[in-house]
DNA sequence: ATGAAGGGTGCACACGTGTGCGAAAATTTG
DNA sequence: CAAATTTTCGCACACGTGTGCACCCTTCAT
């Protein structure tokens, strides 16, 4: 059997309560009593049971985590950086995939909240505005990354896509390009209108033209931008580079170029967006706009738990890209 | 505040034992109390709470998920596979990464023992035979994968990799290769040694000889599969294949290849192990063994809430890669 | 020596759910 | 119609930990 704290009290010769602050108020108990308890405690082996203390304090020191898809590389590490920081502070990860589906990922915040986690992180929510009613029913904190709601119990950390795409537009422009391709996500939502809208800022700035058959969608994965690439490939005039909504996309435009024969980066630059591992694995390896994937998972943490404690903490954080010079790009050919 | 049974048994006029028989014994009560108290349950909005049920009851519907690093997408699959089930049942994830750090692996595993969880999940263990005197102790079932130990309450699910490794070499010989490589993997324990083994096996068949400078090691992820291909370029005569432990290594293999000048397949060929969908992203697509990822984490959170639910399961399983043609492997140049 | 003050400890209850057993109510039996 | 039987329900306790309040035992001041 397991060891309670009856059983130290047993041993001890004194009451369940006494044993239950000897091992935390500290204060009240008489300094010899407080350490032959602990003695016992440490020599019986006892291990405190977190279920009993969630039922009684109303803390499961657990977080609710929701992602869309683990196989989605971008995600991984977001959950990676909110796992360490859990573990460091003896927090718990309860996981769940929503696999993009509204409907389920609402069921699956329900169930976490049921299941009397302290706090939610949910990455790249397709619920939106809904939320706001229910999170306030359920009175537990909410962190959102990606994803911008407002709220009493609703806290961001995101990363800033105009700021993004105007970056990586400036870099191909400052490579000297003049026919800039960007190819979009389908199922971006608001940070693929963000990221166009920090690309056409970049244009508009250079005095550049938009031109609508240079801007075309793909779906956020490899298959999406291959076949946008294709479209791409047929405009004429040809633009010489290309800013991807994401490196997934990227890739796959890069895939579609090579097939076709083309010389990457001289006959054309092609840039992406997240800064995966998955870029270094291709030839030439992809120049890209890196989020701080990690980090937004540590602030994410961070930020929960701040608030659990009842630090203050900011409600929303944004945070800044950074360009990553690989070999994917160059001056045009 | 939330709704209790207590709160139904007050507004029902009954006590907290009849609404709680009500909501589960189904027969102990008379049938139209019982459709009173559920009706008022469900006006109330009902959730029962978990925590007090597992204090009470000992069972969490949580079970724990063990893996090294979620930025291994090898794992990443397995965990969605074991989630998806999980989900579908009702269970939640509770998620750890260990770092590849035995050490911290044993504390995780007594850390989820301690929060109460059902079963335990390991992918890919680092602490082998030592599992064993703690998990008695523990009493709680593990499902191990893709490493094998024996005990009580030890299960696993694997894939065979003696196999794996005959059926990539096999493949390589029958497309006319006789000078075939191994990049292997410091870290890759008993699947490196597995893997090794069915290469010799395929190369002894075929009555190819073992040459120790066209076995190299690299350490499963890409920078060691590029260093462990320039090693393997400088061997004289050069191989003109090579098989590699993991997809990781191999696109590394690809990378260093490729900018060695050679062409792939034409040159060189190269065969990797896992099936990830990485492997696609790469000019030439990939060739490999695929594990069933998805399948592996399924079946073991399947052999584990059988176990859980008092089903008979098989205690080990074994299963088979099969081999995906894609393109960088052909016939010797 | 007596009373007050104060620190140390235990009783009883709380958290929300589940269950053995006995009591009350309803039903069947003689 | 009374007795035996069955059904239906509630009391009390359990799970392991935490806490308000009362009590007891020192210790100190008068």
């Amino acid at each position: 059997m397991r060891v309670t704290i009856k059983d130290i009290a047993r041993a001890a010769g004194v009451s369940h309560t006494t044993v239950s602050r000897a091992l935390r108020d500290s204060e009240e108990i008489r300094p010899e009593t407080r350490a032959r308890i602990r003695a016992i405690a440490e020599a019986l082996g006892y291990r405190p049971n977190p279920v009993a203390r969630a039922l009684q304090g109303r803390r499961t020191q657990t977080l609710g985590v929701v992602v869309t898809r683990l196989s989605d590389p971008f995600h991984t590490e977001v959950v990676q950086g909110i796992e360490m920081v859990a573990q460091a502070r003896g927090y718990g990860i309860l996981l769940s995939l929503s696999h993009e589906d509204p409907e389920k990922e609402r069921a699956i915040v329900e169930l976490l909240a049921a299941k009397q986690v302290d706090g939610i992180i949910v990455a790249a929510s397709r619920l939106g505005s809904r939320y706001l009613p229910m999170l306030e029913a359920l009175q537990i904190p909410i962190v959102l990354i990606n994803s911008h709601q407002t709220g009493p119990y609703v806290y961001s950390v995101a990363t800033d896509n105009v700021h993004g795409g105007y970056l990586a537009t400036r870099y191909l422009i400052g490579l000297g390009h003049r026919a800039i391709a960007y190819i979009g996500s389908r199922r971006g939502g608001r940070s693929n209108q963000d990221r166009y809208r920090g690309y056409r800022q970049a244009l508009r700035e250079a005095g550049l033209p938009l031109r609508p058959e240079w801007v075309v969608k793909g779906d956020g994965r490899v298959e999406g931008g291959e076949a946008a690439m294709r479209r791409l490939l047929e405009a004429d005039p040809r633009p010489t580079a290309v800013f991807c909504y994401n490196d997934l996309t990227a890739i796959g435009a890069l895939k579609a170029a090579l097939r076709a024969g083309l010389r990457v980066p001289l006959d054309l630059s092609i840039i992406g967006f997240d800064g995966l591992e998955e870029g270094t694995y291709v030839t030439p390896m992809l120049t890209t706009v890196a989020q701080p994937r990690r980090q937004l998972g540590r602030l994410a943490a961070e930020m929960l738990l701040e608030i659990l404690e009842g630090r203050p903490s900011p409600k929303h954080i944004l945070l800044q890209g950074t360009l990553i010079e690989r070999e994917s790009c160059g001056p045009p050919g």
